[in-house]
RNA sequence: GGGGCAGUAGGGUAGCCUGGUCCAUCCUAGAGCGUUUGGGACGCUUUGACGGCGGUUCGAAUCCGCCCUGCCCCA
């Protein structure tokens, strides 16, 4: 029917969207054949690529990068009680060296704590050594059961970035995670995603932790997407491993921890939360073609057109622009779909009339159009990026703001839910009533001592009992 | 954790119940030639497939078993 429009699911159907914008702007493809396990295209890793980049300047600031091995002996996966109850179902073993069995088994890391935490302890040594603040961006392997989504929920998470940090006190340590959670904010408004930060409930804390704060963000359908989370450890993992330090007075100190994490799922919410009808949005920032050149190309002035575009091309390279000409012999609209499935944020077009007047015609991904002088195109277009940034914010952060409401009774929140909207309630923090709320609603509690600026966090009274209650995110979660 | 649907060429589908043939079919898919080119051009030529293993059978995309993978729904 409507054959003009590809077929690209529309975005009401956002599942059928996110699988067809996969494999149709070459990000990931998901015919590898091992369940869980999907290769990324040129494309989608180049994303990844301008992504991580920017995560990577973020934690240099502060940290410093290093890299573990994937291979964790057993004795030391099985040493802190809490962490293997949360992982030992999902772990993969290499029990064999060739066909020679190994006589101590290694996990392929789910996480790298245990891996890590043994070298900490060999490190530490003085007060002088604190803190230390190392990260890694690494593979990591999960035996998941749930039903596995490419960049959502994989066998092998590809992209784990995961910082661990170490330091003489708990506060210290507390601190170090507000400052984890700036830099995931920062790194998440680079990518023009709205986040809202709440403490997980105590039975859905990274194993081994004192407390989690999780990053959420909220997808098109209303469902949330965990994006990020930071972790005190506490000396739960100290004491293990015995990382210990020698305080001023010569006496050893445990030492307090921090590990923090985001993975490619900030990628599926990057594509997720811009895309349209036509295909992806990407923000400038992150686009590995910022804006692409459509040179028109007719009758006799073929060479005339070709030329000033590939001037403009080596001019905007020049000025720091990822730019592409694209001469391939295709119909002009044909290439403008082409480039819009794969979101680029702007597209260049010069035809004779252009180049006569002495204009490029800018048509912005976000949908405007407008006329660029040659002479100042440089301005002009780091102009127009800024708009478009701005745009898929704006975009983003009305939509977020508009899929949270709050509501007071369980029959308003399963409402709300099944709206495709992510409430807030009142909950008085303990289990059971957590429990009934999660069970009433068919929904997950995200957490409390909530961060976002379109969320009242007051207090109010629970609405299970009744008793005096935090502000608490509840939703559907992926 | 439970249930369901599906896997046929790059993508989308038919065929399967009721096993057999001569050509599967459509496309924004591949290769090629020509005409085209300011929002998805067209003509012609051509390439290419039954998820894997095993079983039944003279004969399997089709029936049976096991496995793998994908997707949807519910908890």
């Amino acid at each position: 029917m409507d054959d003009d429009s590809g077929t690209l699911p529309p975005r009401q159907d956002f599942s059928g969207w996110f699988n067809d914008i996969l494999w149709r702007a070459e990000i990931m493809d998901v015919r590898y054949p091992v369940k869980g396990l999907y290769v990324w295209y040129p494309y989608g890793f180049a994303i990844r690529k301008f992504v991580y980049n920017r995560l990577r300047e973020l934690l240099d600031r502060d940290h410093q990068e290093t890299l573990f091995p994937l291979l964790i002996p057993e004795q030391e996966f099985m040493k802190e009680a809490e962490h293997i109850k949360g992982f030992e179902d999902e772990v993969y073993w290499v029990t064999h060296g060739g066909t020679t069995p190994l006589d101590v088994k290694l996990a392929l890391r789910p996480t790298s704590e245990t891996a890590i935490y043994p070298m900490y302890a060999l490190w530490l040594r003085s007060h002088a050594d604190l803190p230390m603040k190392y990260y890694q961006i690494v593979n990591t392997f999960r035996y998941e059961t749930k039903q596995t989504r490419p960049l959502i929920r994989l066998r092998e998470i590809t992209s784990f970035m995961e910082s661990h940090t170490v330091h003489a006190t708990w506060d210290e340590a507390e601190a170090q995670c507000e400052y984890e959670l700036g830099l995931t904010k920062e790194f998440y408004d680079g990518l023009c995603i709205p986040v809202t930060i709440s403490k997980r409930p105590d039975w859905d804390k990274f194993p081994g932790a004192d407390y989690t704060i999780a990053v959420d963000a909220i997808m098109p359908n209303g469902k949330t997407l965990q994006i990020g989370t930071v972790h005190h450890l506490g000396t739960h993992f100290s004491k293990t491993f015995g990382i210990q330090y020698e305080d001023k007075d010569g006496k050893a100190q445990l030492a307090n921890q921090t590990c923090y994490g985001i993975s490619e799922r900030s990628i599926a919410a990057l594509i997720s939360m811009h895309g349209d009808d036509k295909g992806l949005i990407l923000p400038p920032a992150v686009a590995p073609v910022q804006a692409v050149i459509v040179p028109i190309t007719i009758g006799k002035r073929h060479e005339d057109v070709l030329a000033a575009a590939t001037k403009l091309e080596a001019d905007l390279k020049a000025a720091g622009f990822r730019v592409k000409m694209d001469t391939r012999d295709m119909r002009p609209g044909a290439k403008y779909y082409w480039w819009e499935l794969r979101g680029v944020p702007l597209r260049l077009e010069l035809g004779p009339r252009d180049i006569d007047a002495g204009k490029v015609m800018a048509v912005k991904r976000t949908g405007e159009k407008t006329s660029l002088e040659r002479a100042t195109i440089i301005d002009g277009i780091t102009t127009v990026f800024a708009e478009i940034t701005e745009a898929i914010r704006a975009r983003a952060e009305e939509h977020t703001k508009s899929h949270l409401c709050a509501v007071d009774s369980t029959d308003a929140l399963n409402t709300a839910l099944n709206e495709g909207k992510v409430a807030v309630v009142h909950w008085c923090r303990e289990r059971g009533c957590g429990d009934a709320i999660e069970e009433k609603a068919n929904s997950s509690i995200l957490g409390t001592e909530v961060r976002s600026p379109y969320v009242d966090a007051s207090d109010g009274k629970c609405i299970i009992c009744g008793k005096p209650g935090r502000a608490t995110l509840v939703g559907r979660t992926y």
